[in-house]
DNA sequence: CTGTTAGCGCATTCAG
DNA sequence: CTGAATGCGCTAACAG
C-alpha cells in the first residue's frame, strides 16, 4: 500500500500538505492541492486508518449496539444504517446485548475503537449520562417512538369498528414500553367513557402461547386482540385457529409493528406501522449534527400510522 | 486510558517486556510476568488496537460480507457469529452487497481494516483466488450446502406421500443454486422412473406472486409445491387461498429453509431444514484453522434434515 | 501557504 | 531473559 510519504514525494510537497489536503481542507494553494490529488489518484492511495486513529484522538468508527431480541426486526435495515453512516465517511461496528444488563460491558468493549459516536437501539436504559450516545428508546435525550399514541390509535380504530371487548397482549421484557402501551390503551377507553377491564390484559414473553392460553382460560369474551409484534400475531392466529376461533371473523387482530411478516400472514395484518426507517433516519440526522457540533436537537418524537388490511372486521353489535 | 508505558513503570520493567508478556508469551521470567500482569490488572490496561495494528502487519478484524438479500435470514445468527469471532480474540466488521457485482468493491473497502480473514456469506462467485477468504457458497474451497440433496430429499418425501405432480418454484437470482436444486428435483424423479415435466417448474424472483400465477395459469394440476424460502411458502399459501385452494388439503407445500417463519404460518411448514447454525460453526472452525496456520481443511459439505409439520398431506391416489 | 519536527502506543529488532 | 532504540503512517503544532 502506498503511504502518505509516497504521495508527498510524487506531488513534490511535504507530508503535512498532503495531510492538509486530505483532512482539513484549509490553507493549501490550489496548485499544490491538485498535485496532491493527482498523486493520490495515480497511487490509489488510501490513508491508513490505524495510523490516522492513533495520531488523532479518535477513529472513524460509529459503534452500534443492538438488543439481540431486536436483531431480527432491525437487521433488514442494517444495510440502510451502514450506508447512512458510510455516507458521512464513517464505519459501523456492531455490538450485541442479550439484555440491558450487558450494555455497559458492550459499551466498554466498543470503546476500544474510540468511536466518534455510539448508537444504541432498543435498550430501555437511560444512557443520557454517556457522551456522544444516540439512542432510540425511552431515555432523556433519546429518539422516541410514541408508543401510547400507537396503542391509543389502534384501540381507537377497533372501537370505531364496533369492538368493545378489546384484549391486549403485552410483553414484560420491556417494562417501560409495556407501561407506555397500557397508558395508550387506557386512554383510548377513557376517551370513550368505557370501563377498563384488567382481565383483558395479559402479560407474557413474546411468541409464547402461554400468555394467550391464559387469556382464553379466563372465559372472558373478547372480539378483538391487540398485540405488539407481528410474530405475536402469528402465534395468536395459529393458536386461536386451534381453538376454532377464526381471525378476523370471530376475533379481530391488530399489531403495532407492520414488519414484512404482517403481509405474509393469513389474514394480512391491520397494523399501526412502526416506522423503523424514519427512526433510523432520525438517528443519522443526529449523527450528522453530532459530527458538525451543531446544537443538540430537541427530543425527537415519531409516530406510526394506521395500515388497514384484513385482520379487523366490524363487530356484531348486540 | 492507561498506556503500555504506564504499565511498564508500575511493573518496573521495560515496555518491551510488557509487550512480550501480552503477545508472544515466550522468554519472560515468571517474576516479571506476574508483575506485568498485576500492573495490567490494577491499571485496567487495554492495548490500543490502533497502535497495535499500526505496528503489526494487520489487525484484529475479521471482515464479514453479507448479501443484502440474505441479511434477513442470517441476521438472527449475527450475534452467534460475532461471539464466535470474539471468542478467538477478534472483532467483526460488516460489509453489505446488493449483488455479486459489488463484492470486489466491498472487499476493497474492508481491506482498509487489514483483516486477518474475510468471511463471505451467500455470494455465488468463486472467491478462491483471494487470500484468507472463508466462504459459504459454491466456490472451489467454499463451505457447501448440499442443495441437490435437500431438493431430492424433499421430492422423495412428497413422492412417498403419494404425490406425483410436484411443482417447484425456483428463483433466478442465484443461478447456481437454482441449477443445483433442479438437479436434485430431476434426480428424485428419475430414481422413481417418473417423467420430468418442465411445465411444473416455474422461475421467478422471491416473494413474487407472478411466478405462482404463471404456474396456475398453466392449468396443469399439481398436488404438491416445493419452494426454497419460507417466505415464498407464505406467499404461496396466501395466493392459493385466494384461488380457493387450501394448503395442505388440496396442495401440499414444502420449503427448503425452515426459518422461524416456518412455524408461524398456517399450516406450519414441513421443510428440509437449512442448517445455518452448522454452516456458521463450520465458518468459525475454518477461521480458527486459518489463524493457527493449520492445514487447510478439505471442502466442507453440509446437509439438511427433514422436519415434518403440517403442510404435507398424503395425496389421493386415483 | 508550507516544510520540519515531534509524538500517538505498540511490537520488534539488536545489544547486552 | 531484558532494556534501549527504531519505525509503523499519520496529524498537529511550530516556525518560517
Amino acid at each position: 500500500m502506498a503511504t502518505i510519504t509516497d504521495v508527498s514525494r510524487l506531488a513534490n510537497v511535504s507530508k503535512a500538505t498532503v495531510s492538509r489536503v486530505l483532512t482539513g481542507n484549509r490553507g493549501v494553494r490550489q496548485e499544490s492541492r491538485e498535485a496532491v490529488l493527482k498523486a493520490v489518484e495515480t497511487l490509489n492511495y488510501r490513508p491508513n486508518i490505524f495510523a490516522q486513529s492513533l495520531a488523532n484522538e479518535y477513529s472513524n468508527q460509529v459503534a452500534v449496539v443492538l438488543r439481540e431480541a431486536d436483531v431480527n426486526r432491525l437487521s433488514a435495515h442494517l444495510p440502510q444504517l451502514a450506508r447512512g453512516i458510510q455516507a458521512q465517511g464513517l464505519e459501523m461496528t456492531l455490538g450485541f446485548v442479550a439484555s440491558s444488563a450487558q450494555i455497559d460491558e458492550q459499551l466498554q468493549r466498543l470503546s476500544q475503537f474510540n468511536p466518534v459516536a455510539t448508537i444504541v437501539l432498543g435498550v430501555d436504559d437511560d444512557l443520557s449520562t454517556h457522551d456522544r450516545v444516540i439512542q432510540i428508546g425511552m431515555g432523556e435525550q433519546a429518539i422516541h417512538y410514541d408508543y401510547p399514541f400507537a396503542c391509543e390509535s389502534a384501540v381507537r380504530y377497533l372501537l370505531s369498528q364496533g369492538h368493545r371487548q378489546i384484549a391486549i397482549w403485552l410483553d414484560d421484557d420491556e417494562p417501560k414500553i409495556r407501561d407506555a402501551l397500557l397508558d395508550g390503551y387506557r386512554q383510548a377507553l377513557q376517551n370513550q367513557s368505557l370501563p377498563f377491564n384488567r382481565q383483558l390484559v395479559v402479560n407474557g414473553p413474546h411468541d409464547s402461547e402461554q400468555s394467550l392460553l391464559e387469556l382464553l382460560n379466563r372465559y372472558l369474551p373478547f372480539s378483538a386482540l391487540l398485540v405488539r409484534r407481528d410474530s405475536d400475531a402469528a402465534t395468536a392466529i395459529r393458536l386461536l385457529r386451534e381453538f376454532n376461533i377464526t381471525v378476523p371473523q370471530e376475533v379481530s387482530l391488530m399489531s403495532l409493528e407492520d414488519s414484512p411478516l404482517a403481509v405474509q400472514l393469513c389474514p394480512p395484518l391491520t397494523c399501526i406501522h412502526y416506522p423503523i426507517d424514519s427512526l433510523l433516519d432520525a438517528v443519522l440526522d443526529r449523527l450528522a449534527q453530532l459530527l458538525h457540533k451543531q446544537t443538540r436537537s430537541p427530543q425527537t418524537l415519531l409516530r406510526g400510522n394506521l395500515v388497514i388490511r384484513d385482520s379487523v372486521r366490524t363487530a356484531n353489535h348486540r
